[in-house]
RNA sequence: GCGGGGGUGGCUGAGCCUGGCCAAAAGCGGCGGACUUAAGAUCCGCUCCUGUAGAGGUUCGAGGGUUCGAAUCCCUUCCCCCGCACCA
């Protein structure tokens, strides 16, 4: 036989090719409630990577799976178009964006068909076609008749060589240099669009808690991210300015609070500055919010505490952060770390107004001042030197002051920012609104979406401004001469709702078919990088949930569970172009084959964990294809000798006076292993934990191969395993899979096939496989303490029948004393001083004892498994019943283990 | 600092939820043997220490604890990774 292995380009474009000829991955429009399987779409960057092929390979064994416990399965790919690389990748290479993304989408495709990632292409989907973006107007339309649409001021990154908004990504270092030119990026106010997302921060945050199928790491991440505090807003009167709103969670600590501070950029801040040189000189020049340091200015005014009408002196301060709170804070320093920190540098008061609660606390005690001079205390506590409040828990005294303060109300921060969708670049959905100098931004009516993108323009700054005469148009309301909007969407918006659109990818009056959407939604799995934690998963979140509120969409979450895959690294580091230490997906298909890399990849780690990549770890899953290969080839050949037709069938145990094991009794242990591998591996398919279920399977190839090794196999069961060795590993390996299938065969594509049946009880399984891993390895041992060179025989003798109820009793029992338990059955009595030994010996182990296997079965399993050790050893085993063995040998038998006896 | 996830034998990596069958799967590497003219591939073993019949000893980052019994449960501590962070 040939150990070259096979020839994987030739099977994986054969059956490449017959997968589309098929149409074996196609989800029609009429069916249920598929199930929804999906990866994150892939920005078109040029060529698929290493993630890309896990991510994919995990969605599309997971598909092909559920497919074969015959679910109807959705598993769609399209492409994230729109993007900034795209422009610049086009000035680069003198082309345009447009056809630059469509060559990397076609090279893509065919480097995901040449994977053999099974998916329904009918429902491709590209964001930057018009029949796609034409939807994110749509949508930025719905919802801004949802009053969920803002236009407003907002300072963004600006790079003044590039002319460009700049992501807070693509500002690089502390010296914040543009990611392209290495200009240093200024700050600009501009008008920006915004979607009002802090108007779902609530049931954003809320709903995270029944996301049960979602990983801890995201959902806190999520809930981190919208950062909802409860705190309390109130006034302090500053004079000169009137009375100045603060944000605190510490509402009970105010009686402590010893200065007033104001962000730099805070609207009174800016007017001090205009009198106050000092002020002014520490804003335009001192101010560095990004240090660790707190610095601040006193401005020599004073506020007024409401509570205790004490004058505290207000300094601007750069750890105050204009778009934290309210850019206005109370310090408390003898309760916060960081307001203790600028106390002692400027020389301000720190005064302690919470205690500890002593252990004894009555409740109502006023505890001595803790020490704050050197270290604030920063817990809840008492309330010390704190008026009427003194004695007051902190969080009653919260609830009072918020009460008693005329000012004060109780308030809600959070953290999450309206998301500003603004960006100043081509490759990206317009914005569907003109600007009429009498109507104001207007937006553009449905019937005239999609506004479609213009011939893009080599310049510096937005192709879009320079694009004339299509910014010139009329406005939709007065008909008067008017400018469309220049701006485009972040990209974000497309990746917001596209699965929504794999429903219905070609319709034409609406961005998803509404019945099948309620039908096929959510995503049953999805499965992508831990980078989109936060971004792209909250923002589809809340997208469904305006759909829901506002389209009729019956579901308010998009994804049932949520998988977070580990990363590909090499020599423990993250594969990097920057660094170099990529490996190609592309020559790991070329040099092993596609089936080679998936399973490689599914075997190596949990998916969600992280592996390193290893050339050997490849080649060692290439040889086990190349092994499974030649075995089905061989048996299909008829090169190997099989047992004629007067076989014993499988079940039809033995007559038992025949104890040397037979090779009925090997088909037995063949076909219970296999039965275990489907059971087992189906398991871990549902759990996606594929590592085990791989293992599984690899293991039952092992076991074929031994099996043909030592004995002549039979020939239903050695092909129905070799069969359902093929079938588990067909959502990993689909190609030699379905090569494999037709060797065998059998009708029809693998990856229609149904997934096997069988019962096996995985308890049982594992009792069975330790019992005779355990037996080998005595045996071993005592081959090798004992220094047996060449055994003559292995006797293994299951222990009597007594023994077996002996221990049942015992583990059943709660008696003091088992011996006379155990002495109360005749025939455990009867047997003397065996009896008592055994008894004493359970009666010493009571806490440990553990249900074993039936005596019978024990010995089924020994018999079926005996020809493991008789392939060993090179010798022949006897596995017996306790009656037919010599007394001295059978005492040493216990259930679960069975005694040994070795000839030399 | 806060939150999340980790630290297992030469390496990678299961096991931990649901304590005993765990000196701890599997793969890689290493060693020995079979096959071969040889190499490769394949197959059979060994790979913490001691041991002439299945035993004993010491191990799962460190230190305590719970338990008849801990890699597994609890506490403390150290280290690594990820996310958030002068967040009022």
């Amino acid at each position: 036989m040939s150990h070259e292995g096979y020839d994987h380009t030739a099977v994986e474009e054969r059956w490449q090719a017959a997968w589309a000829e098929a149409d074996a991955y196609r989800t029609p429009d009429e069916v249920d409630d598929p199930t929804y399987v999906l990866g994150m779409y892939p920005y078109p960057s040029g060529k698929l990577h290493m993630g890309h092929v896990r991510n994919y390979t995990i969605t599309d064994a997971y598909a092909r799976y559920r497919r074969m416990r015959g679910d109807d399965v959705l598993h769609p790919m399209g492409w994230d178009a729109f993007g900034l690389p795209a422009e610049n990748a086009a000035k680069e290479r003198d082309t345009n964006p447009r056809d630059w993304t469509f060559d990397c989408i076609d090279t893509m495709r065919g480097q995901m068909r040449s994977m053999g990632f099974g998916y329904d292409w009918d429902r491709e989907i590209t964001t930057c076609v018009p029949e796609y973006y034409e939807w994110n107007q749509w949508l930025f339309s719905r919802f801004a008749d949802a009053d969920l649409v803002e236009r407003r001021d907002a300072e963004v990154n600006w790079c003044p060589s590039c002319e460009t908004v700049l992501a807070d990504e693509q500002v690089e270092g502390d010296a914040e240099l543009c990611w392209r030119c290495d200009t240093p990026v200024e700050t600009r106010d501009l008008d920006q669009w915004f979607l009002k997302i802090t108007e779902y921060a609530d049931e954003l945050l809320e709903a995270i808690d029944d996301l049960e199928g979602w990983p801890n790491s995201v959902r806190q991440m999520q809930r981190n991210w919208i950062g909802r505090q409860y705190g309390t807003t109130l006034d302090f009167a500053i004079e000169e300015h009137g009375s100045v709103e603060a944000f605190t969670t510490r509402v009970d600590t105010i009686f402590g609070a010893t200065f007033f501070a104001l962000a730099p950029d805070h609207p009174i801040s800016e007017e001090l500055a205009e009198a106050d040189d000092a002020v002014r000189r520490f804003i335009e020049e001192e101010a560095d919010p990004d240090g660790d340091e707190p610095n601040g200015v006193e401005t020599g005014l004073t506020a007024t505490n409401p509570v205790t009408g004490e004058e505290i002196p207000v300094f601007v301060a750069d750890f105050v952060l204009s778009d934290v709170g309210t850019g206005a804070l109370m310090a408390v320093p003898g309760h916060d770390e960081r307001d203790h920190a600028f106390a002692e540098k400027m020389g301000v008061d720190i005064e302690p107004v919470v205690a500890p609660e002593p252990d004894d606390w009555d409740g109502e005690a006023v505890p001595d001042a803790p020490d704050v001079g050197d270290e604030p205390f920063t817990d809840d506590g008492v309330l010390v030197n704190s008026g009427a409040y003194s004695g007051l828990d902190s969080d009653t005294a919260r609830e009072r002051l918020t009460e008693d303060i005329e000012s004060a109300a109780e308030s809600t921060q959070y953290q999450l920012r309206d998301w500003g969708i603004s960006r100043q670049r081509y490759w990206g959905t317009p914005i569907p609104v003109v600007h009429c100098d009498d109507c104001g931004p207007v937006l553009v009516p449905d019937e005239d979406l999609p506004v479609e993108l213009p011939e893009f323009i080599n310049t510096t700054g937005n192709p879009l401004d320079a694009a004339e005469e299509w910014k010139e148009t009329t406005c939709p309301e007065c008909g008067a001469q008017a400018t469309r909007e220049t701006d485009t969407m972040d990209t974000f918006v497309d990746s917001s709702w596209y699965f929504l659109r794999y429903v219905s990818p070609d319709l034409a009056d609406a961005p998803f078919d509404l019945d099948r959407a309620n039908d096929w939604m959510p995503v049953d799995q999805y499965v992508g990088g831990i980078e989109h934690a936060v971004m792209h998963l909250l923002y589809s979140r809340f997208f469904t949930k305006v759909l829901a509120d506002e389209e009729g969409l019956e579901h308010r979450e998009p994804f049932t569970n949520l998988l977070a895959q580990g990363m590909v690294q090499l020599d423990g580091e993250k594969m990097s172009k920057s660094k170099g230490n990529t490996v190609s997906p592309q020559r790991i298909v070329e040099e092993y084959g596609a089936d080679t890399a998936r399973l490689f990849m599914m075997q190596a780690a949990q998916p969600e964990r992280d592996f390193d990549w290893s050339e050997e770890g490849v080649k060692s899953t290439h040889r086990f294809l190349a092994r499974l290969s030649d075995l089905v080839e061989e048996y299909a050949a008829g090169d190997v000798e099989t047992a004629g037709s007067d076989a014993v069938e499988p079940g039809d145990a033995a007559d038992a006076s025949d104890s040397s094991p037979d090779r009925e009794t090997i088909d037995e242990y063949v076909a219970a292993e296999t039965d275990a591998a489907v059971a087992i591996a189906g398991d871990e398919y549902d759990d996606l934990t594929f590592n085990v279920a791989l293992r599984e399977a690899q293991d039952l190839v092992g076991t074929l191969r031994s099996y043909r090794e030592h004995a002549e196999p039979h020939p239903e069961i050695y092909e129905r395993s070799l069969d359902v060795a093929v079938r588990l590993l067909a959502p990993v390996a689909p190609h030699l899979a379905e090569e494999l299938w037709e060797t065998l065969g059998r009708d029809g594509l693998v990856v229609d096939a149904d997934w096997p049946a069988a019962t096996a009880d995985r308890e049982t399984v594992e009792r069975r496989r330790r019992l005779v891993a355990n037996t080998r390895e005595d045996v071993r041992d005592i081959v090798d303490v004992a220094g047996i060179d060449d055994p003559e025989r292995i006797d293994v003798v299951v222990a009597p029948g007594w023994k077996y109820d002996a221990l049942e009793l015992a583990l059943d029992s709660d008696a003091d004393n088992l011996i006379s338990e155990l002495m109360q059955e005749s025939h455990i009595r009867e047997r003397g001083d065996a009896a008592a030994d055994y008894g004493q010996d359970l009666q010493a182990n009571r806490e440990a004892l553990r249900e074993t296997l039936a005596g019978d079965d024990e010995f089924d399993a020994l018999r079926a498994a005996a020809w493991l050790i008789e392939r060993e050893f090179d010798a022949p085993v006897r596995v017996e019943r306790a009656a037919d063995a010599d007394e001295s040998v059978v005492r040493k038998a216990e259930p679960g283990r069975p005694a040994i006896d070795i000839a030399e």
